[in-house]
DNA sequence: AATGCGGGGAC
DNA sequence: GTCCCAGCATT
């Protein structure tokens, strides 16, 4: 199939494209790096994932299991630990499996192209592209959320899933793949914003068809507001737990604080604090009540036992905030 | 094609 | 308050 559109001067296009990223691109733990374990490591985290959330996951995750072998031999509940508070942690179960997938079945060499990579756990056709070009130099195109709003703003159309990873194939910079796939997320993370783009920044406005005028018009839910209270109750073997069941469609196996059915009043437990907290679509207001309410189930945890424990976000922000952890 | 999956930061 | 982020698996 055709691209949508045409790009005649496509050698211009990506001469300008990768001209800017050499000079402008940010520094990044995982810029330059070509090591398919740290390179994966990266690609997984960011899925759906700011940057900016991600740096200190990597880094203090590489130093955890520095190596794929490392990962492999780990406890799931370790790895998850190490996931706790960056969400989706089915990538972290996914990760780990996949870990051992490639130590098992390719005796500890990385599949080195999109295809293979594409038949792990946890790894789609963006993740096999982003790898594959990245740390192997494969000529596979990458589409992800910046990429579609920058092919949709060049073609001045709203291209369908298919338009867009052909585009993207046709405008691929085969000599630097990996860089060229960068490049291309590089500019929709800083200039071709989704809201008001720095147009006039642009390395490629020359060749792009509609600037900023492209309208797009998504409805998504609202979010929803709810309260919670939980209890935080110490005693000399620590902090009571308890955890998720692991039929749970949401952060199986995770462990938590005890949740308060309601607000307790002020003479049965002394409020503590508030935080906030978002998941899916609903934004809590957490309060957290000292408690001496021991559920019927849950086990009690010293620091040094929860810095190991795969806890829930909402769990570490409140043991955080407590000074627990 | 639609949905569920965490969490948060920029605006 | 709203948007949407270096997606994937499942249906």
């Amino acid at each position: 199939m055709n691209p949508p559109l045409v790009i005649t001067e496509k050698q211009a296009f990506q001469s300008q494209l990768l001209s800017w990223y050499d000079l402008n691109q940010r520094a990044l733990p995982w810029r330059g790096e070509r090591d398919a374990y740290r390179v994966w490591l990266s690609e997984i985290m960011l899925q759906q994932t700011r940057v900016a959330a991600v740096i200190a996951y990597y880094q203090k995750f590489l130093q955890r299991f520095p190596t794929l072998q490392a990962l492999a031999s780990a406890r799931l509940s370790s790895v998850l630990a190490a996931w706790s508070g960056l969400g989706y942690y089915r990538r972290a179960r996914m990760l780990h499996q996949a870990a051992r997938e490639i130590v098992k079945q390719h005796s500890g060499q990385f599949p080195k192209t999109a295809g293979e990579l594409a038949d792990l756990p946890g790894i789609g056709r963006y993740t096999a592209a982003a790898v594959a070009s990245i740390a192997f130099d494969e000529p596979k195109a990458v589409v992800d959320g910046n990429v579609e709003r920058i092919l949709n703003r060049l073609s001045g159309s709203l291209l369908t899933t298919m338009d867009s990873w052909n585009f993207a194939e046709a405008l691929l910079f085969h000599d630097r793949p990996g860089d060229f796939n960068q490049a291309m997320m590089e500019l929709g993370a800083t200039v071709c914003l989704p809201r008001d783009p720095n147009c006039l920044g642009c390395p490629i406005r020359a060749f792009c068809n509609s600037r900023s005028r492209l309208k797009v018009v998504r409805l998504k839910p609202r979010r929803r507001k709810r309260t919670l209270s939980y209890a935080l109750c110490r005693s000399s073997k620590g902090v009571l737990l308890v955890r998720r069941p692991g039929t749970s469609t949401l952060m199986p196996g995770m462990w938590e604080l005890p949740e308060l059915s309601s607000k307790p009043t002020l003479e049965t437990a002394a409020f503590l604090f508030q935080v906030r907290h978002s998941i899916t679509l609903t934004d809590y207001v957490v309060s957290v009540f000292e408690g001496n309410h021991p559920g019927p189930s849950g086990k009690h945890f010293t620091p040094a036992q929860i810095a190991r424990l795969p806890l829930t976000g909402l769990a570490k922000k409140i043991l955080s905030r407590a000074a627990v952890i």
